[in-house]
DNA sequence: TAACCTACCAAACACTTGTTAGGGAAGGAC
DNA sequence: GTCCTTCCCTAACAAGTGTTTGGTAGGTTA
């Protein structure tokens, strides 16, 4: 039987609540490797060795590999949200919304390269997990925000009227996200640009107007 | 030392030639893991599991996890480029190149779904190893088949002058196949109902033409 | 009947995995 | 000086990994 005690000393104290620098630092590199060799292939040795250190001592910091994933995750869908209800409280009309949410996405893909590719990649199979059901939460509304954007327009009569929404919707999802693995910041085009382009292509289409 | 005595019996004798149903049985309800659970996740006692046996007993028909990956691999590819090879000997004009293409795509997604999920999540950390360099060659034609069409129709002014045919690839590349991801056989859509919305979106775009 | 092949099981192998416990060096606070 | 905190290392742990070896039930062939 247990008594409670207070505030007990349980055990090291990792710093859970103010973020030093340091973690930031961690959890940037990880992100990397994550991105870049896939969730369940990087080691946390690999990991480690990025950083420097040996793969005891990133338990000072976090308390498993798995808390680093959803730190990361989480870090990123905060700030994605935040440039996304600031447009969708614009109250634009069904174009501009369509064309700013997608503006946003390629500038979340600039700031946010490795965590968009993880996102992308692990997001499926971590749903299921309770959690990362945040991630399930942060898709519906997702999903609500481009849906009615899109019905808005066609009910406005600026998108056509034979569009079929939800498959629109996932096709638009899909490509702006997965940029996020082949965009490179300091590349040749800026996220503003393939924002641009890629507007043009899903609103007018490729095709020469006859 | 060693002498050479000819054709030894060095071991058992994995059927890698004539390859029986079971194999195919085998191999499909692997790449159904594989894209379900990504490949690093899949381990293969879980396959022996679903197809209701032990891990080692995998190990009669195939001599590793990773030549089991090769194969499904290598045959979805085959079967691919069948299709996109007769679609590029016939030689259409450029926009009914690129609707044949984007439609065979479709129905690559619809016969071969898990080896389409496999190959869209894996094929970027597998081209690394020479065993799969198959993959990059594939990559290397896929690319060119569709630059070449795309700029064939920016010179012959069907498609817009101010394309630019990189960026456009990429889009057109990762929307298609990362449909395996939702795409079900069976399901609301047929494949051909799917290229078909899809050729509308990115041919003459989704805004009303004023 | 005897020999053989197919397709699997049972049990182990060496290795890698994420994680933990204890210790210690560096530096600031008192 | 001593104490305390921060940050990392050393060394190990148990569980899980892909793979191998030897065996065997059942059918086919000779």
């Amino acid at each position: 039987m247990w008594h409670d005690n207070g505030p007990v000393p349980t055990k090291k104290k990792p710093p859970v609540t103010a973020a030093p620098a340091r973690r930031r630092e961690l959890l940037d590199t990880a992100a990397e490797v994550f991105a870049e060799q896939g969730y369940n292939a990087t080691t946390v040795r690999k990991i480690a060795d990025h950083a420097g250190m040996l793969a005891g001592s990133l338990y000072y910091h976090f308390d498993s590999k798995e808390s680093m994933l959803e730190e990361i995750l989480r870090t990123f869908l905060d700030e994605l949200w935040g440039g996304y209800d600031t447009v969708l409280d614009a109250e634009f009309g069904p174009r501009e919304t369509l064309e700013a949410l997608v503006t946003e996405s390629f500038r979340e893909i600039d700031r946010h390269r490795a965590a968009v590719a993880i996102y992308q990649k692990e997001s499926k199979q971590l749903v299921a997990q309770e959690r990362f059901a945040f991630l399930a939460e942060s898709q519906r509304k997702f999903e609500k925000a481009w849906l009615s954007t899109l019905e808005r327009g066609v009910a406005a009569k600026v998108f056509r009227a034979d569009l079929d929404v939800r498959l629109t919707y996932r096709f638009v999802r899909d490509t702006v996200w997965v940029a996020a693995s082949w965009y490179r910041p300091g590349g040749q085009h800026s996220a503003e640009e393939i924002a641009r382009q890629y507007l043009s292509m899903v609103l007018d289409g490729i095709a020469v107007r006859t």
